[in-house]
DNA sequence: TTGTATGCGTTATCAT
DNA sequence: ATGATAACGCATACAA
């Protein structure tokens, strides 16, 4: 029955795991216990019947589009609610050729800030008609492609890409095929198909902000090596240094994964060099989290001996102790203005793309240094 | 064109927003740059052209239910594969009825114990050739209704419902018309379509954990008032109070919700009553953030001077300082069993549901009671 | 304003 | 083993 799905090469529809999440709106009070009892789906034909009228006229007053004679469409309508009808979503689909769907490619699924931008992206679709389909692409560039191909295949009406490594040539495939937009990466000449942050600049003001607290032996925490955003950051990392005259100081330069256990690592390796450093700039929250706790396993006190700041804010940073001071991400409100901008896009209407920024969100992580 | 979405009562679907999280298994290299490219979706009468036999046989190698002849059987592989075919899911969902997909009703997407869950149900599906469609109900039980409706609407082929406030009555009339099975909730005559842990068991094991460790003054800070996990874990608390022969004191029963916000408040106003405390068990692991982070605000240091346990043992709590002692839940293993079950379920083969337990994680937020 | 007829891409039921 | 052909439920171009 489903063998094919795992055989043939061109299944990759096959392992799917579709994740959906869905926006209502007030719906009629139907009586409840008949929702879940009735066993035949009605279809236009039985409200046609019941109504007096064509499936054409049902069809009418459910997509009103064009005109229908009022008192018809009353009919129609409770007809409709005394039956308790409800489309068939195939069915629109194939006939119509739109899905009202648009695929979401993530990059992880599960990690603090693609929720963020996720909840977002929910919240910008509700009420559009709308339902985005989330992905995951796993960080990989060849899931990626499997993965928007199985959208295709979904025929979604609109694709919205949360980062992804797709190269340029790619992107542009696409766009030619289909209404999409980037989310949290800068695509060169896709500007206004493109919201994101300046990472260089969050990562600027974080560093400059240690700097402007005294600090100069500051150690940083990288993202994925090749991961763009962990690039960037490190970029402004640098920028505030040279800004300030202060020499990048290779050692205090440390890898590490955005996770919490590559904070205890990286903090524990430098520890283990004897290196003296006075902050940290963590490529993330949760590995500022790990490199938090490994500081106070060496009874190193933060912030009074070491100070930290992460990326993201992620939802706990401001209630570990002590708050963390880190870099906040508009995920929410990238997502949302993506996903307004998609709906436009995919309506014909002009949009406008926000420029947003990455705000340095000051708590109790950081603090003077003590002149020793 | 979509105002029959915002406008008619029958359409829960409308301000639907679907989530989907797509698992892939290898797939042969097909040219990347074709992927993208191709306007025309190519159907299996375009295969069956070009291979020359009927649209029927097509199908058949699709879906290999009935034997088809091998030669004939690679010619039509190959034309598809040149031809990059790929299956219509509306119109296969149309024709065949069942859409591979299944519905899971989640109370809170991007809370930390369902995204657990949801890892998890990710998991089980994986390879199954069946998709989850996950839906928010927002804890309540009208929304779960409509949400449901929706669900039926796009026709799942079965259902999952993580937690959720629907009565007996009605999950009894939801089996009945299809597959469904509820994770994370005790359903009185469900035994064998029901993953879930003894949320008793694991506030007793915790409560207890303080007990022998020498406290007597145990605060509660609860979840929400009437949600069955709180009730039930402060049944356990309760009870272990009860077997230690302490009397159950309701000054130290603090109201809340599940956030960290109402941790902060439920500290304050203990604080403020002057009440004395040794110890604090958090609703869950959010709420243990905020508690803690008001105590330390307080100058009370954790543990030395109170101890904390929390509850789910999401991500941060083996990171954040101290690590904090908590009760695990196994969300993951939940989902990924429930979905498995589902999947068998749904194809008429026997299952069993396994029997999860939450264990108590000790970790550094708990300490002997110094006898003052 | 309303009805008729056709097509969307598959699956499934017959035949052959 | 394979081929016609009829659903599937809805949208839509075309008539009326």
């Amino acid at each position: 029955m489903r063998g094919y799905l795992r055989e043939s090469f061109l299944q990759p529809v096959a392992t799917e795991v579709l994740f959906a999440y869905i926006y209502l709106q007030p719906v009629s009070t139907v009586p409840r216990r008949v929702l879940f009892m009735k066993s035949t789906p009605t279809t236009i034909s039985d409200i046609a019947e019941r109504a007096k009228v064509s499936k054409s006229t049902v069809s009418r007053v459910l997509n009103d589009k064009s005109v229908v004679n009022k008192q018809t469409r009353r009919t129609v309508l409770e007809a409709m609610e005394s039956l308790g009808y409800q489309a068939n979503v195939f069915a629109r689909g194939l006939a119509s050729g739109r899905s009202m769907t648009v695929g979401v490619v993530t990059q992880k699924i599960g990690s603090p800030f693609f929720d963020m931008m996720m909840q977002g992206v929910i919240q910008g679709f509700s009420g559009t008609g709308y339902s985005p389909i989330f992905v995951d692409g796993q960080m990989e560039d060849v899931t990626e492609y499997k993965v928007i191909q199985t959208l295709l295949g979904r025929k979604v009406d609109g694709l919205l890409l949360l980062g992804g490594d797709l190269s340029h040539l790619d992107l542009n495939d696409l766009r030619n095929r289909i209404p999409t937009i980037v989310v949290g990466k800068e695509v060169p000449g896709w500007d206004d198909q493109c919201v994101y942050v300046d990472n260089v600049r969050g990562a600027y003001d974080a560093t400059k902000h240690l700097i402007d607290f005294g600090h100069r032996d500051i150690a940083i925490i990288r993202g994925i090596l090749h991961h763009q955003d962990a690039i960037r950051r490190f970029e402004g990392y640098s920028q505030a240094l040279a800004e300030a005259g202060i020499e990048l100081d290779p050692e205090l330069v440390l890898e590490g994964n955005f996770t919490a256990q590559s904070g205890i690592l990286a903090i524990n390796s430098l520890l283990m060099r004897g290196k003296s450093f006075s902050a940290v700039f963590c490529a993330n929250d949760m590995v500022a989290y790990g490199a938090r706790l490994t500081l106070q396993r060496k009874g190193i006190r933060v912030p009074e001996d070491v100070s930290l700041v992460g990326f993201d804010d992620q939802a706990e940073s401001a209630f570990v102790t002590p708050p963390l001071t880190t870099v906040r991400q508009p995920g929410a409100e990238m997502g949302a203005a993506a996903a307004s901008a998609l709906v436009s896009m995919m309506e014909g209407k002009p949009f406008e793309l926000p420029v947003l920024r990455a705000e340095l969100q000051r708590r109790e992580s950081v603090s003077k240094i003590r002149m020793s």
